[in-house]
DNA sequence: CGTCTATTTGAATGTACTCAAAAGCGGTGG
DNA sequence: CCACCGCTTTTGAGTACATTCAAATAGACG
């Protein structure tokens, strides 16, 4: 079965036609690695769902430090949740880590499909559940856990991509140095 | 006007119909400074809105340490939005920080509320992006700001707050030790 | 007034960072 | 096929930021 659908039904049960109708509002892309998708001070149009491939969500600090706030290996979904939910410019950038395959739902047919199949609605008030409670999570790891510490929730939440991503995207994820992890690495 | 009235017109608009059957849903509880609403291992079962005085979230590490997770001054709301959202035992502390009055929505009345006045789903979906908006900010500002900024950012989120709060609850916040933050505090 | 908690101050320590340089690795073109 | 280039990772020395522990001081509350 196709991974988006797979994804939807683990909340809800469409019915072919709804099933079909969905795939009609949708997008798919074939994006190579490192294209980027999204920007600092654009508006994020988009839900945009992985199906193979990973992306990455950073930001780029005063310093002109890249900080990764989120990666989305296939089955993931990513966003710039604040300009989604705002219609505002963000500050997030998105980019592709690996070739990749996305499927791309707009604000504007994500209203559509909330007038004509309401039950997506409870998906998505799901999906942001979900990304609230593993934020809320984040801001917890991150007061409370050494970085080895958070290194194993990385390891534990993105398991597919302990070998697959450049260390210095993980060492910004958890919040150090490349060179710090590199040798936090070695002493373990 | 009711604060919680206000705080909710701030998204939908309610007959006075609407109005008072909300209000018959809601239990307001007054609380003395220092009483645990909720701890570790309970189930969170109620939305809590602060009509008057301050709540904080917290939890506690594996050292014994509490984290500030969240303040809750009036007219903000507060929850273990991992218990609320799954019904599994959480891992946060709510306490209040000062002699309080707050508002209760049970979860059970809240679904009561959604099936009578569907608009309250919009509400709350609202309230849910909203919170995960900040939340990821929250993290964001961690990777990328210094102990002195996030500072800065604590005192726009939480002006009324400044001068209220011990300054080990705004140290915990921010992620310090109480010692360091004094000595921040002084240089600045 | 006395007790309890919060805050300040100082010294010693540790964790993580910066900067610099070397080594490793992967892809590309000759 | 291999040599080179660019990027990533490693290693080391010196430094900065933040912590721990201890003790003194200040504030709040009964």
């Amino acid at each position: 079965m196709e991974a988006l659908l797979a994804n939807i039904s683990r909340y809800i049960t469409l019915t072919p036609g709804e099933t079909e109708r969905f795939f009609s509002l949708v997008e798919e892309k074939k994006i190579r690695k490192k294209q980027l998708l999204l920007q600092d001070g654009d508006i994020c149009k988009h839900s945009i769902f992985v199906k193979q491939g990973c992306l990455r969500g950073y930001t780029i600090d005063k310093q002109g430090t890249e900080h990764n706030i989120t990666f989305a290996p296939a089955g993931w979904w990513i966003a710039d949740l604040y300009s989604l939910f705002t219609g505002k410019p963000g500050q997030l950038f998105i980019e592709t880590t690996s070739d990749s395959v996305v499927q791309l739902l707009s604000r504007e047919k994500q209203e559509q499909l909330f007038q004509e199949i309401p039950k997506f609605e409870r998906f998505f008030r799901i999906l942001t559940e979900n990304a609230l409670v593993s934020n809320q999570q984040r801001v917890i790891d991150n007061l409370s856990l050494s970085a080895q510490e958070r290194y194993l929730k990385f390891c534990e939440r993105y398991p597919s991509l302990i070998n697959e991503l450049p260390q210095k995207h993980i060492a910004s994820f958890i919040g150090v140095t490349p060179e710090f992890f590199s040798k936090m690495l070695s002493k373990s």
